[in-house]
DNA sequence: TGATAAATGTTTCGACTCGAAACTATTTTA
DNA sequence: TAAAATAGTTTCGAGTCGAAACATTTATCA
C-alpha cells in the first residue's frame, strides 16, 4: 500500500543542518478520501458564502437543511445532534440561532413533555430554496449524465450506510426504504410507532431508519 | 424541482395559535449534495477522535495530509489556504501549530526570500500512516468492488473539477496528467518551470495543475 | 534605475464553534 | 415510590475563523 523513501534536504539558514524524512506515497485507497475531502471543502466555502446575508455559519445551515428534510419523528435536537455528529451544547446553541433568526420554532411534543420538535418555519424554508444546495455545485453536477448521477448516489449510499454501521452511527433513511414501512389494508402504517403514515411522510427522512 | 404545500400545526402551549409554515420536498438534486456533506460529517468527526493522542482539530490533520501529497510547487502556505478553501490567517496559525508538534518544518526557498515549504517530518508522515485515512471509512470503502470504486472516483473527479472550474478556485491534480507534463529525450519535464521531473514527482498533486 | 505595485507570509482582534460538565425537567424502570 | 434514564439548556475554556494591518521580498514599468 506504502512505499517508503527516505529523502534529505538542507533546514532553513543554518548551513548543513541535515534533517532525516521519510517519504510515503499515497496508495489508491487515499484518493476517494481526498474527493470527499475536498467536495466537503468547497462545499462548506460555498455554504458560508451563501450564509452571509443572514450570518448563518455553515454548521448552522446544515442543520436547517436536515430539519426541512426529516420526518416528525426526527425533528428534535437529539437528531440534529446524532446527524451532525457534534455534542448536545453545541447543538443546542446553533439551533438557538436559528431559532432567533425565525427560521425554526420550537413546538413542545403533547405526549411527552422533555421533547421539543424543531420546525423549519416558511422563511427557513425560503432561504433553503434559495441557497441550498449551493449554485455552483448544482451547476457542477449537471455534467454528469442521469446514469452516471444515478450510479454516483447509489455507490456513495452504499458506502455512507456501511460507515454509519461502522461507526455505531444512526442510520439515518428514507421512510419509504425502511424496514418498518408497512403496508396496510387502511395504508401506510410505521411498524415502530404504529401511526399511519401519508404519501408526503414517507419521503422524508427518519432517525428510526432501519434495512 | 420543488413541490410546495401549505400545512398547519399549533404552537407550544399557548392553544390554537396557529403558525403556516410552507414545506418542500428535495428532488433528487439534493441527494448527491446530501451524501456528500453526510460522509463529509462522520469523515470530520472520526478525525477528530483520531486527532485526540496529538490534540490536533481535524483541519491541521487535513492541512498535514495535504502536505504529504502535493509537489515541491505546492507545499506552500498559500496553496493550503487555495486548498483548504479558508484565509491566509486563519491556515498560519494551523501549520503554526503542526510545526509545533514537529509534525512539519518550515524551509526557505533558496531563489525566492518570500516562500517559505512545508516539509512532513518523519513524525508527521508516521501519524498520517496510522490515522489517514480513517480506519472505518476504509473499511466502509471495501464494500464496493474495484470496478465500482473506480467508477466512483471517476465521476466524482468529474464533479469536482467542474466544481473547482465554477468556483475560480486552483484546480489541484496529479502532476502526471497535467498539460503541462512533458515527455522530453532528457526525460519527464514540466512545461512551466522547465524543471526535470522525476518518477516519484509525477505522482504528486500540483496546485498549477491544468487539462 | 528607482518608485510603485504585487506577492508571500505573520500577527492581532473579535465573533463564533466545539466538547465537557453541571444543571433542570420529565419519563421510565424497578 | 425511589432511582435511573432521557431530552434539553447553560456555562466554561480552548480552538477556529475572517478581516485587517503589518513586514519582507520580488516584479513592474515609466
Amino acid at each position: 500500500m506504502f512505499r517508503l523513501e527516505t529523502i534529505l534536504f538542507e533546514h532553513s539558514k543554518s548551513s548543513l543542518v541535515k534533517y532525516v524524512l521519510t517519504r510515503y506515497y499515497c496508495g489508491m485507497n487515499d484518493e476517494l478520501f481526498n474527493l470527499i475531502e475536498r467536495l466537503a471543502n468547497l462545499l462548506r466555502q460555498e455554504t458560508r458564502l451563501e450564509g452571509q446575508s443572514l450570518g448563518l455559519q455553515p454548521v448552522q445551515q446544515e442543520a436547517l437543511y436536515y430539519l426541512s428534510t426529516c420526518n416528525r419523528y426526527s425533528d428534535t435536537m437529539l437528531a440534529v445532534t446524532e446527524f451532525l455528529g457534534l455534542t448536545k451544547g453545541t447543538v443546542s446553541q446553533s439551533l438557538k440561532i436559528l431559532e432567533s433568526n425565525a427560521l425554526i420554532i420550537k413546538v413542545k411534543d403533547k405526549k411527552d413533555k422533555r421533547i421539543t420538535h424543531l420546525k423549519v418555519t416558511k422563511a427557513g424554508r425560503e432561504f433553503l430554496m434559495k441557497t441550498c444546495p449551493p449554485q455552483k455545485f448544482t451547476d457542477a453536477i449537471t455534467s454528469l449524465s442521469v446514469d452516471e448521477e444515478f450510479e454516483t448516489k447509489t455507490l456513495l449510499k452504499k458506502v455512507l450506510n456501511n460507515y454509519q454501521q461502522a461507526t455505531g452511527r444512526t442510520a439515518f433513511g428514507v421512510c419509504q426504504h425502511c424496514k418498518f414501512n408497512q403496508q396496510t389494508s387502511d395504508g401506510i402504517v410505521c411498524g415502530l410507532t404504529k401511526e399511519a403514515l401519508s404519501n408526503d411522510d414517507i419521503m422524508l427522512i427518519c432517525k428510526e431508519y432501519a434495512v
